[in-house]
Order: structure tokens, then sequence, then C-alpha cells
RNA sequence: GCCCCCAUCGUCUAGCGGCCUAGGACGCCGGGUUCUCAUCCCGGUAACAGGGGUUCGAGUCCCCUUGGGGGUACCA
């Protein structure tokens, strides 16, 4: 049985990297009829955030990533947090010292900077010195009991070349000598990543390991240790890596940066305000806009939302906020480094499941084009079904707390009818607000009343169609449509210059769905209402 | 510095020695439909990084150069 994992460091919300790496894993196993893992990597008590582990679980969910085993389901191979496996991970330490695999060292990290600082101008990079004796148990528990930091460190054959049998990049080579003798126990007592990796994917029974490029360094010392404890070696394909537009690979860090170009770019900001809309006092603010400090996430969004700047989506939720379908990311990431070898680019998630394959995985690593990603939302909005796009856009609607979200369901599937050809759901919610907004408190757009309301007869038009809609007896988009239609042959005139003051009364705006539902959902007595308040707010 | 990986339109890619006059998609440009925005429809622009080989024949295989990316931790 093939079986595969996802093993994220809780560090924050899952990226689109992560989640890239996520859906190849979970795509293969579901493929294959698999079986597909959730395992988290805390083995770094400093990296780890308390919440980032059920952010990661709720992002996967969203974009529908489910798992076999792993937090929350649990399984016969758990559990499935690393930092409670510390007991699995010693008896393989200690098996490794007593067989004399593996050696203690004693070097604090400040000894080992100066090693590494010496050894920076030579022509082979720092290599661990192996003692000619080692250090026995005793000797290690007398360190610790001193105080001083105790690791383990494996003995890796110098003399052999190593090769990587890579699914996606074929054999690898690196030459004798080129893995030292690394640290697996940490002088804290938890393993290293590359020890618990190489355990956890044993004992788990994982057939194949799909993970970033940035891995492809490591499997030699993943397999000097799967050697050392008898492990079998799994299946390795490593990913091509995804770079970001402005070069790089895709990083958290980008979205703090945009907010710090745009906060230089504009003229005459409240800094004051900007601080307090973000929630951090004044100097923390400077501190970031001079690049010595990064605030949270949460900071970082308020401010961006002041500042009206929309900053790039990084985070998985970042694209649910940007209103992104969770098809539409599967469907894009999966395009990221694969593809089914014919022309078929929108799939949905059952056709992606059923074409996916890790021997088609490209080399060569891909630009995130938002753009494009765009394009496939539209596409996916259009193909998904109105059940399913409203279920969707509720649960948009409440998280980003529009007061679109107080429709009850009847209203919300008519909203999803009308605004076929949304690009994302948050078009769906702009354009849809102002039927949730009392008729006093409509923003009307000044550049809008300029242009459609004061310019030409923009005004005596909106009188006209506010008297025959008056005189309508039942209310329907047809009837409305009538009305308007009717009016602008009269008058010689495009149904534009009927329908776009009428748009601009009740909208405030000049973009709204189709003008015949937008009256019909608003209600007769509303849309008159704001005819009224309109012309006399500006009549002269 | 050292090690590793990669290289087709602006972008994602198809291509696994002759089917390539290099195909598709997004973008972009032009046109059309339309009550706004968006959608939709039609048309166009645009690429094998450079140089050597191998071969009857190279986008496809090999080497070098250049360019891009990754790694070089008691992070994962």
């Amino acid at each position: 049985m093939i079986v595969t994992r996802f093993a994220p460091s809780p560090t924050g919300y899952l990226h689109v990297g992560g989640a890239r790496t996520a859906l190849f894993n979970w795509l293969y196993a579901r493929r294959a009829g698999g079986k597909f893992i959730l395992r988290i990597e805390d083995t770094d008590l400093k990296r780890n955030t308390p919440t980032a582990m059920q952010q990661v679980i709720d992002d996967l969910r969203w974009l529908g990533i489910d798992w076999d085993e792993g937090p929350e389901v649990g399984g016969p191979n758990g559990p499935y947090l690393q930092s409670q496996r510390r007991d699995i991970y010693d008896r393989y330490i200690r098996q490794l010292l007593d067989e004399g695999k593996a050696y203690y060292c004693f070097e604090t990290t400040e000894e080992l900077g100066a090693l590494r600082e010496e050894a920076a101008g030579g022509k082979q990079g720092f290599a661990y010195q192996r003692p000619e004796v080692f250090a026995t148990h005793d000797e290690a528990e007398q360190a610790r009991a001193e105080g001083r930091p105790v690791t383990v460190r494996l003995k890796v054959q110098q003399e052999e070349v190593t090769v990587v049998n890579d699914v996606v990049r074929g054999e690898v080579c690196f030459g004798p000598g080129e893995v030292g003798d690394f640290i697996i126990l940490k002088s804290d007592g938890f393993p290293t990543y590359h020890f618990a990796v190489v355990v956890d994917d044993e004992l788990m029974g994982v057939t194949h390991v799909i993970r970033g490029q940035e891995h492809l360094m490591n499997t030699p010392a993943h397999q000097a240790l799967q050697k050392a404890l008898g492990f079998r070696i799994p299946v390795y394909a490593h990913m091509s890596v995804t770079v970001s537009e402005t070069g790089g690979k895709l990083s958290k860090r980008e979205r703090p940066k945009a907010l710090r170009t745009a906060i230089g770019a504009s003229e005459e900001i409240d800094v004051q305000q900007l601080a307090a809309a973000g929630g951090i006092d004044i100097e923390m603010f400077n501190a970031f806009v001079m690049g010595k400090l990064t605030p949270d996430m949460p900071a970082i969004d308020a401010m961006a939302e002041y500042l009206g700047v929309h900053l790039p989506e990084i985070n998985v939720v970042d694209f649910f906020r940007s209103g992104y379908l969770p098809e539409t990311m599967v469907n894009f990431l999966a395009l990221l480094g694969w593809n089914p070898g014919d022309d078929r680019e929108v799939m949905t998630r059952e056709e992606v499941v059923a074409a996916f394959d890790i021997s088609r995985m490209a080399k060569s690593n891909s630009l995130f084009d938002r753009k494009k990603l765009l394009s496939f939302n539209t596409e996916h909005i259009r193909i998904i079904g109105h059940e399913k796009l409203s279920v969707h856009l509720r649960r948009y609607l409440e998280v980003v707390g529009s007061p679109v979200a107080a429709a009850d369901d009847e209203m919300l599937m008519r909203l999803v009818r009308i605004n076929e050809g949304a690009r994302t759901l948050a078009d769906i919610d702009a354009k849809c607000r102002f039927l949730f907004v009392a008729n006093n408190a409509v923003g009307y757009d000044p550049k809008a009343v300029q242009k459609i309301l004061l310019k030409a007869d923009g005004l005596a038009v909106l009188k006209e169609v506010r008297e025959r809609l008056a005189a309508l007896e039942t209310l329907t988009p047809e009837s409305i449509e009538t009305v308007l239609r009717s009016l602008a042959e009269e008058k010689q005139i495009g149904l534009g210059k009927v329908a776009q003051p009428l748009r601009v009364a009740i909208c405030g705006t000049t973009v709204s769905p189709p003008i015949f539902d937008s009256v019909e959902l608003l209600g007769l007595d509303n849309t008159l209402d704001r005819i009224d308040i309109a012309l006399k707010r500006f009549a002269e």
C-alpha cells in the first residue's frame, strides 16, 4: 500500500508552498488508493506557535485535504505530534549509541560557530572533526549534570558516494565526505528534524516522500540514518520550488514587505492612526517601517485594510479572505509543477485526483502567477454549481463579517444566480452590500455622482425613472426591464443612460448586479426612497 | 566559497531524435456582445538562453558558458 504524509512544523498559518506539498502527497495517496498521514513536526520549541497546529488543520480542511491518520483522527501509528514521541526517539538514539554508530558531543553553540568560521575560508565546507575516543553514557550523564550541553552525532561513512534515487530528478550523486557527522539529538533532549523524520517515516510505514527541493540536500543524511538503523529507503520525489513574482521562493515575508512599500509610497498618512489600526504602538510601528521588526499577521492585515492596499496572498487563509474557492486552489496548486499530459487545465478536484501521478512532476521551478489564479477562480465559480457556491459564499461572508451574511438561503441563492461571471467571492460581496444597508446610509461615490447624476440630465432622467417605477403594479425583473427599456426608447437614448442614474441612486456606485434584479431585490419602497434621497441630496 | 538542482512565448506548460512551419492556457493587444462591473465570443502578438559536439536528422542526447533557484544550523 502506498503511504504518504505531510509533516508541517507548526510555525503559523499554512502557506501556499506548504499547501502544495500537502496536496501532492494527498493526491498521490488518493489516486493510488493509499493512505495519507498528517504529522506535526514540533521538535523545535522555539519555533512552535501554540495556535499554529489548529491553523494548519483548519487550512487543510478548507482545501479539502483530509488525512487517514493524524491529529484529531488518530490512527495505529500515533502519537502524531513528534513532541509526544520522545521515548521512541530515545530508544533508537540509545540503540545507535550502544552499537557504536553514534557518539556524544559536548561543544557549545559558540564553539561550533568558531570552528565553522575557521573553516569558512577552506576549500571543503565545514565538517565536524570526529573524536578519537568516544564519551561513555556515564560521562554524558556527568556533563549533563554539570549543565554542559550534550548532543549526539551520527557516524557517517566518509568514503562512499551516496546516490539518491529521485523520481523527478533521477540519480543524484553526492561525493564522499559531503555529509559530515550530523547531530541527531539536540542538547534539549529533542531529536533533530533529520532523525525524527527518518524514524517516523519508517514507523508509520511511509512509502513515498514527496517534499520540497530544499530537502534534496538532506536526503544523503537521511539515507545514512536509514542504513545505520536498518530501515528501508522510501521513494523520494523532490518537487520544484514555487517562486514569487519578486524572485526567490514564495515567502511569508512578502506581505509585510508589500505593506512597508505601500507605507513608504503613500504621502500624507497619519502614522498614529495607522499604528492604532494595527494595534501596535508608535515605536513598534517605526521599527517596522525601518525594517527592524515585523509585527504579527493580524497587525499587518489590519494596517493594510486601513490603508486600503491589497497585499499579495501567501497563506492559504489569505486566499480564502480574497474570495478564492478551495477548488481553485487545489486545481491551480496541482498545476504548479505537474500536468495531466493533455490540454486540460481547469479541472475539478475529482479530475485532478484521477489524473495525478508523480511521474509527471516537473523539474523546474515555477512562478506563482496570480493573474492566472484569478482566471481559474472565475472559471471554478462558473462551473461549481449554485448550491456549492452558495455554501462557500455563506462561509466567506460570515468570516469576513460582511453585512451580506444577513441574507437568508433563498436570498443567497438569488445573489449567486445574478452574479454569474464574478471573479471572486469578494466581488459578489462587494456588489451586493448595497442591499444590506439602510436607505439613508448609502455611501455615494463622489466620482459616480459627478459623472452620472450631475452630468447631462442624469437627475432629470432619474426623476422620470422614479415616476415610471412608482406606477409599476408588479415588481419583477422583467417588468422593471420593460419600464426602463421603453423609457429609453421614448427618449431616444441608450438603456445605459437610464440604468446608470438609477444604479447610482440605489447603490451609490456605478457597479452592481444587473439593474433589474438589483431593483427587484431592493424592493420598490426602498428603491423609491433611495431615489428621493439622491434627488434631494444632489438637486443643486 | 563549496555542494546540488533547473533552463521552450512575459507566465504556467506540451514536447520524451524525424509527426514542430514548436501546441494549449493565462496575460497582453485589437475587434464583437452587453444596463455598469465582470463574464462571454472572435482575431492577433509572442519562446526552444549562447556555444560546441553526437547523428542522415536535435527543442529533444552529451559537454562547456551564462542565467536562475536551493542547500551549506543543536530550523524544519
